[in-house]
DNA sequence: AATTATTTGCCATTCCTTTTCAAAGGTTAA
DNA sequence: TTAACCTTTGAAAAGGAATGGCAAATAATT
């Protein structure tokens, strides 16, 4: 089966090549289903989905899938305190879609929020621009998380009790 | 073996019995190692330290008294992304030692960093107090951290290449 | 000192993630 | 197209952090 980069062209093709990686099914698969949600998805839940479109897809092509476009910039790796990475499309410093994230503690809901993004990120400049000085560190990234209680679990309809 | 509330009388001895739990000698190990470091320590290494001065508490109990501690506040619990947890003492967000990290991303080496930091909690209580109406979340919490090169890792002294 | 509920240590287990390795696949050149 | 090359894959096993079960030990109280 020959295909040029993938039917449907995809932007992400070019990224891909250029950098030398082959544009395979699988990882095919895990940009697709990246790209088809705009939850913040496991390692797990994002094999589920692919084996959905492509059950040969094995559990460990899709964290190396992820790892290598963690590497590569094209996905973001989270932490949201539920002892799995997830993952998210996109979300460079500079893009477009930037934001950052609410978590709630009672469920793991996970909210995005673009609310005073550009104070923060003024804010985040300067205290880069200081950081790096002081500190010698070159800063390439940073991480902004909201921590709560969302109204449901609030209002009590959460687990236990 | 009767101690009041152990021989050192420490401050947190009252927290602890004030919520009803009891400062017994592995919770007292864990808290002297805590208390007598300014590294990041993952519970493995809390477990070695604890080790050396007290052989026989388990490592279930460390993980078991560190998860107690985060509970009840006394200590913070981080994952700067090498894929365990780190815990600090202290550290609450009106504390007098209240920070931020700067992680290398080559070495996995952790700073603490003060600057900034009340123009980071103005625009971080304004951000809470329109993210709680706007999502009606009730936010308890925030994080935030700063990724990077050290200057070591950047000179190439890195392990590799 | 006796009592009681809590806490511990040890061990096994769970769960997420990484590794191993032969087989399959994509890319390029002929 | 075919052949050759190196990359990538799937399946299964291994790795490693964290948790659970249970009898024994222990802190606090009587």
């Amino acid at each position: 089966m020959q295909r040029r980069c993938g039917k449907k062209d995809n932007w992400w093709c070019g990224r891909f090549k250029g950098l030398g990686y082959k544009l395979t099914f699988s990882r095919q698969a895990v940009l697709d289903v990246l790209s088809n949600t705009d939850s913040h998805l496991s390692a797990e839940e994002i094999y589920q989905r692919v084996y959905k479109l492509a059950p040969k897809v094995g559990l460990s092509s899709v964290y190396r899938t992820l790892e290598l476009l963690v590497e590569i910039g094209l996905v973001s790796k989270y932490d949201f305190g539920d002892r799995r990475s997830r993952y998210e499309l996109g979300q460079g410093i500079q893009g477009d879609n930037h934001h950052h994230h609410l978590v709630c503690t009672g469920c793991g809901k996970v909210l995005n929020y673009t609310d005073f993004i550009d104070q923060e990120l003024e804010l985040l400049k300067k205290t880069e621009k200081a950081l790096s000085k002081k500190y010698n560190f070159r800063i390439t990234n940073h991480l902004i998380q909201f921590y709560g209680v969302c109204r449901r679990c609030s209002d009590g309809k959460t687990a236990g009790i």
